[in-house]
DNA sequence: TCGGGTCTGTCAGCGTTTTGTCATTTTCAA
DNA sequence: TTGAAAATGACAAAACGCTGACAGACCCGA
């Protein structure tokens, strides 16, 4: 499932695609309009969280041009607080719901769940690779239905890769993604984790492409 | 079971959220009418709780307007005391039921209850998991029958995790939601109430995920 | 008003798990 | 074949959650 985050403010972003990926969503983070709008408008998302007021592109325009050109996937608006004019702006312009700020967490996935439900997409919070199932809201691993003990770490690992099952993740994207504050070129930290991970799963899941970095992907599946 | 509560009065609203969700209900509270007029419009709930005169825009309008697009979840209206007209015009808008202000927050949820009853929802006060059982209405929990004696704490502890059972619930979504008024980072309140709450059950209800967060789960562990 | 009991948060200590690093070996693609 | 990339085993520091003890706040009955 993946979203499309488009929000100037560099903190807000990163905690919102922090939680969002928390609950099992893949996310694009954008921080400027005119490229978010670029991005909404040649990819597939199951919905879109935008805020009002970008740098680049205003994102009521932003919201404007992907309806007026037929994206129709829902978009959830964040608002400034008791900013009333800029939701009705919002609706108008085709939003499908509005947060104000500053909101929790759980509150933006609800309404976040809530508006991909509505829309006919089915906002599933499992992942199946092959006899692998991946369960985000009780982020539990099971292989033929066997749950798999892994640590906050490994689990972060697996979880990343199922969700982007199908493409090679670098290296550098995961050692980021595991929001270690090491950007240690000299670590070898993920292939260590990556081995303790395989050494937990009966099954053959994680490939290496050497060079490259590591994939999930059905078994059937060739690159 | 969701319940949408529109009233301006700050201290009022938080008593109610605080009661509604104490019997077991998850509650979107919201001051302005307007805003509160649109969660109702786009939003599910099983009922809505609405004060009449509110800022932004006039309860017995929002409710008129909720009627008018077809939104037919039963809506409990607040009334201030002895004023007759309003419940006449609350209940020709398409109201199920009224509260005079003041009013027992026992006789709210009451009342509450009995129009979703009526309505063909079922505001099911009881929780099972396993052979816990939580019954919201009495504030109380029982193993195999036999109540559980928790402090106000604990109950709201283990109500929110049978509440939100087969989710991983976070340490920090527990303690803002046992609203201490404390954000402290190196607290372990929540831990040491686990603690306190697992060395009354006689079973293992409470699940630790380590470095993220408890959960409660069915024995058998599908959600 | 006093006294005992309960509730709740803090703290320090403890054992376990987790995780990054290093040295070394193995593997693979050019 | 060969050198770089990846896997592995071992290790030690750090993180995490649990526990018992404690003290202040609070409640209730005498």
């Amino acid at each position: 499932m993946r979203i499309l985050l488009v929000e100037d403010d560099q903190r807000i972003r990163q905690d919102i695609t922090t939680a969002l990926e928390a609950a099992g969503f893949v996310v694009d983070a954008e921080a400027n309009g005119e490229e978010g709008w670029y991005l909404g408008d040649t990819e597939t998302y199951a919905a879109a969280i935008l805020d009002l007021g970008l740098p680049g592109m205003d994102g009521l325009t932003v919201l404007k041009r992907w309806r007026a050109e037929g994206r129709d996937f829902p978009v959830l608006v964040l608002t400034a607080r008791g900013a009333w004019t800029e939701r009705v702006e919002g609706i108008d312009a085709g939003a499908d719901d509005y947060l104000p700020k500053p909101f929790r967490m759980e509150e933006l996935v609800a309404r976040l769940r809530a508006i991909i439900r509505r829309s006919g997409g089915q906002a599933n919070p499992v992942v199946i690779v092959g006899e692998t199932e991946l369960d985000t809201r009780q982020m539990r691993l099971s292989v033929r239905g066997v749950p798999v003990s892994l640590s906050p770490q490994e689990y972060r690992l697996v979880a990343y890769l199922m969700l982007h099952k199908g493409r090679v993740v670098p290296q550098q994207e995961l050692s980021e993604h595991l929001q270690s504050v090491h950007f240690e070129r000299e670590s070898n930290a993920v292939e260590v984790l990556v081995g303790r991970v395989r050494r937990k799963l009966p099954v053959a899941l994680i490939e290496t492409r050497r060079g490259f970095g590591y994939i999930v992907n059905e078994p059937d599946g060739s690159s």
